[in-house]
DNA sequence: GAACCAATTATTGAATGCAATTGTTTATGA
DNA sequence: TCATAAACAATTGCATTCAATAATTGGTTC
């Protein structure tokens, strides 16, 4: 390995530019309301502005970031409720997703799912929550690829990637983590035997509670940062 | 008309001919399947690549391009499974709407979507499609607009946006145009009455119907142009 | 005449330079 | 001292230029 630079930096600059500026959004390196600098950014990655600002634009489609002609690009800052319409539309999505799920998941796409579970189940255990939350988000949007309709994944993924980081908090409180686990066995036994209905109330119940959790924990964020920064 | 240099073009070059471009596919100037050649469109819309090709990214996220490296743009041709599955994609939405908008619609709103309607009635009295089809998804993004759900909005105003264009065939069908111009004055009234639940069941019962009519219009110009072009 | 290969052309990707707009600072007067 | 305006600096928008990649043409050989 090690080609010419150190990074692989595979693909067109402007790809990877994107990937970099989504990354520190979702991790919270460029913060809600902060303006992004151009030249800033240039200079760390290493390219022109050419490629950073047809990011920007793509940024801008997936609803990251908000562009002002003349007045350049901020973090979008989500409001609690902002985040909460999202997840209500994406347990709309999940809801459409669970009936289609139950009856066209294919025997190979419940043994990856189980695997998956395991693979979760066990970053459970040993408390990498990052692994975990990653894990996560790949069986719910596998469960939503089940349903074999191409929007709606498009759909389903580009709202979840767009309120991704809110809801990391979610696992916070040790009990509600725990239950969470549990959950998920019982939503992926209720797809194993194809009972719709009642899959897609499980995963209304699973994201509301889980919802819940984050909120708190984000609340109780805010008011920390609130007192740090007066 | 042909009033290209005498246009305001107001905003940014960028933000003025992704328009452009978004309506040349909109209105089938673009063929679907068919290579973009930034040349050409530089040369047409006087202006340099970088706005074009900034355009190209935003319409790619919209799903209307699609952009291969050192291959070009090209115009996304869609199925007909492709469109029916964004068509169940937009009543899963409608579905999430209704009975929001049963509950939160003002009565401000209400006056909009009954001036909107009479509007609509009177294109259809006078035959007029295009303006009959604008009002009509005016109207659907309205109802959406009354759940009083951002994410919800944004969401279903870009996949509506995405396959507008096949959604136009479905009128031509006198009947079927009469009867849809019925169904609209019905959802109005349940709305009114703020039946949420029988709200959905007849949006939902209105798109399945218009699809209906609208794919078998797109499959007859199919088979013409099979014929056509042999 | 067909197939293959090299050279040329066309097209896209990215960097740079210039113009236009905005935000900031400083000077000036009330 | 505060408000206002003018000059300045910083930043963005866009056009142009250069570089890299893909497509095409022409020629040679079998």
């Amino acid at each position: 390995m090690n080609d010419q630079t150190v990074e692989p930096r595979r693909g067109t600059r402007s790809a990877f530019v994107t990937q970099q500026v989504r990354d520190m959004i979702t991790s919270g390196e460029l913060t809600p309301g902060s303006r992004i600098n151009e030249r800033v950014l240039v200079e760390r990655l290493d390219i022109s502005r050419t490629p950073l600002r047809e990011a920007f634009k793509i940024l801008e489609g997936e609803g990251l970031i908000s562009i002002r002609p003349n007045a350049g690009a901020t973090v979008v800052m989500l409001s609690t409720e902002d985040v909460e319409a999202s997840i209500e539309v994406l347990i709309g999505l999940e809801s459409i997703a669970a009936e289609h799920a139950a009856r066209r998941a294919t025997e190979a796409e419940l043994v990856e799912l189980a695997d998956l579970h395991n693979q979760m189940t066990q970053a459970w255990r040993d408390n990498v929550l990052m692994t975990y939350f990653h894990l996560n988000q790949e069986i719910h949007q596998k469960i939503v690829d089940a349903a074999k309709n191409p929007a709606l994944s498009r759909v389903y993924a580009s709202e979840s990637a767009r309120i991704r980081r809110f809801r990391f908090a979610g696992n916070r409180d040790p009990e509600r983590w725990a239950r969470a686990v549990e959950e998920h066995a019982r939503i992926l036994d209720t797809l194993r035997r194809r009972e719709g209905a009642l899959l897609r109330e499980m995963l209304r119940a699973h994201h509301l509670s889980g919802w819940g959790a984050a909120r708190r924990a984000l609340e109780l964020q805010q008011e920390d940062e609130g007192q740090g920064a007066p």
